[in-house]
DNA sequence: CTGTTAGCGCTTTCAA
DNA sequence: TTGAAAGCGCTAACAG
């Protein structure tokens, strides 16, 4: 009981025949050809095909031209408000260079992402933007770069954002640098006892941004017992979590807590908040990234902005550059945003 | 100055070649093919495809095969938290089920939703999803539903999520009833003096849920007076805006504002705030969709949830699915979610 | 400027 | 079981 005739599609074999006209005049009145056809052609050809509601069946273009409209996006989870950000400046980009962006999800897992580019390569897309998170030490890196170089040996390009541990073109977020400012400017507000929910230990982004913290801070003269940092998931529950934990080993004797994702503060103030401890007045919280929802929890959240869409539109405007650009790494600016979640004291 | 010499990508010739065998049985121990080739062949050609780092060109297979895997996702914005889960959740359970996903973005615009639909059908997918809000009146419906139903003719399957005014399968987000059941809710609270917040006047999800609400009050015999209904953007600022407006215009004759969607609710809340009024305690506040963020603000808001991600997963097992599913319709579940925003009166 | 023809990389008859 | 060969829909030489 199958419904469909399915009869198959209207090919440029069909709409020549309809002009009657040749496949070669067909195709290039149809495709972008440079202008080396009769006016009156092109236009029989033209509205055949619009009468016979016929389509340029792309993968078939791929594989005459040899290259394909498509980039190849890998992030870890596009369900979070950082990678969806960074995905709406590719798409957006890429619609603007007529490129058409797939989408893979790693969920975190070093061994599914080497797997997925491995299947990506298949696509052969003209680039391929990988927005997950790196990890340190991952054993499958070497896989990962061999992988890459292959792919971009084929003319392929191949653009990282955030850290660039391989070597390959990187937007680069100076996550270090934008902490360290942060944490500066956190002294200078007066805080002095400071914690941290510093997710993965292993987890590149992670990492530099605990790093540069602390360095901010010992710059400072302030440090921070090991007790104060609480490693745990990149996520919303990872920093409820860990502030749980905190709070248990150190009650109240911090004054500020600096998570180093915006979800992960988000939940680091709710958290709070189920202790009974005003996020704000009785502790301060930072996260880092100026995803959209920190201007509405309440106090709204001191953090270091990111131009999150600016990144994933420079991703694939640095994969699609000639020339010098073509390797150069592109440097997006940070910028400490002060809230109420921090206020003088 | 160019950089790569560009090596062409191994091809499934280079690996017959390699494993001394013809093209053909190389394909078959390659590709799924059943299991008619001697198993010591198989291991050769496949030893052979690792050795030289073979990926089979998915744009060739698509064209011998005239079949392809991968499906094709239309969505309004994958920055906002709704579409964003309602895509991980298609990924997934695409992922699972070997197929691609490519991503569209519509920005609301009905005329470029149509036109991606044309530009869409050209990667000949197996399945189309449109996830973005559909829009009444719409100039352009009859000739979407002529190009979906011709995409449908050629064996390719539509599913649209939300509301189905068009002729194909869609999974059904009981938008009217769950605002029906939220009035209801909200009455036994105790409230009585409403406003809502309710998106643009045109667009069908909005106009379902502010519906629902009414229909809702209005059985127990609550109506809203017009000044008290105020349209704006379906967007976080929308609902910002909308809330000023509505307290200069009413004052605080309202003692609970319900908006369309939660990122509307969000920007509710935080323009209280920001007239001084406290949300929860001065004038309660409900929204819809149960995204993730609402659990965080301050008051959690009171909404109703869909299952976001489940409501992606549906969407991509029906397109798949076969005999009567095919064409039924899924009805995923709507539940009332009571949280501090609305505190008993 | 137009049409003929040879591919692109892969799958799948059809014989052997 | 295997291989030769004919496509799939399209583009791009190459002649006319």
């Amino acid at each position: 009981m199958d419904l469909a005739g399915a009869r198959s599609p209207v090919t440029l074999h069909d709409v020549a025949r309809e002009a009657g006209v040749s496949l070669a005049t067909a195709s290039r009145s149809l495709n972008g050809s440079t202008r080396t056809v009769n006016a009156d052609y092109r236009e029989r050809v033209r509205q055949a095909a619009a009468r016979l509601g016929y389509t340029p069946n792309l993968s078939a273009r791929a594989v005459a031209k040899g290259t394909t409209m498509t980039v190849a996006l890998l992030v870890a989870d596009i369900a979070d408000p950082y990678f969806s950000q960074i995905a709406a400046g590719i798409v957006r980009a890429a619609d603007e260079a007529g490129l058409i962006v797939t989408m893979e999800v790693t969920e975190g897992d070093a061994a599914r992402e080497l797997e997925l580019v491995r299947a990506m390569r298949g696509q052969r897309p003209r680039v391929m933007i990988l927005a997950g998170s790196r990890t340190s030490k991952e054993r499958s890196s070497e896989q990962l770069t061999a992988e890459l170089s292959a792919f971009e040996a084929t003319g392929g390009r191949v653009v990282f954002i955030s850290q660039n541990d391989l070597p390959f073109t990187t937007v680069l977020i100076d996550n270090y640098a934008g902490a360290k400012h942060l944490a500066s400017s956190l002294v200078d507000l007066g805080y002095r006892d400071f914690a941290a929910i510093a997710g993965p230990r292993q987890l590149i982004t992670a990492r530099d941004r605990l790093t540069g913290f602390l360095d901010g801070l010992a710059q400072h003269g302030i440090t921070v017992p090991a007790a104060h940092i609480c490693h745990s998931a990149f996520t919303r529950d990872g920093g409820y979590e860990a502030a749980h934990n905190l709070l248990e080993r150190t009650g109240r004797g911090v004054d500020l807590v600096f998570a180093v994702n915006d979800v992960m503060a988000v939940g680091v103030m709710t958290a709070l908040r189920d202790h009974g401890i005003l996020p704000g007045d009785d502790i301060a919280v930072a996260g880092y990234d100026d995803i959209p929802l920190v201007r509405d929890v309440t106090p709204a959240l001191t953090t270091v902005r990111i131009p999150l869409e600016e990144v994933g539109r420079q991703a694939l405007i640095r994969a699609l550059a000639h020339g010098d650009l073509r390797v150069a790494n592109a440097h997006v600016p940070t910028e400490v945003i002060l809230r109420a979640s921090t206020p003088r004291r």
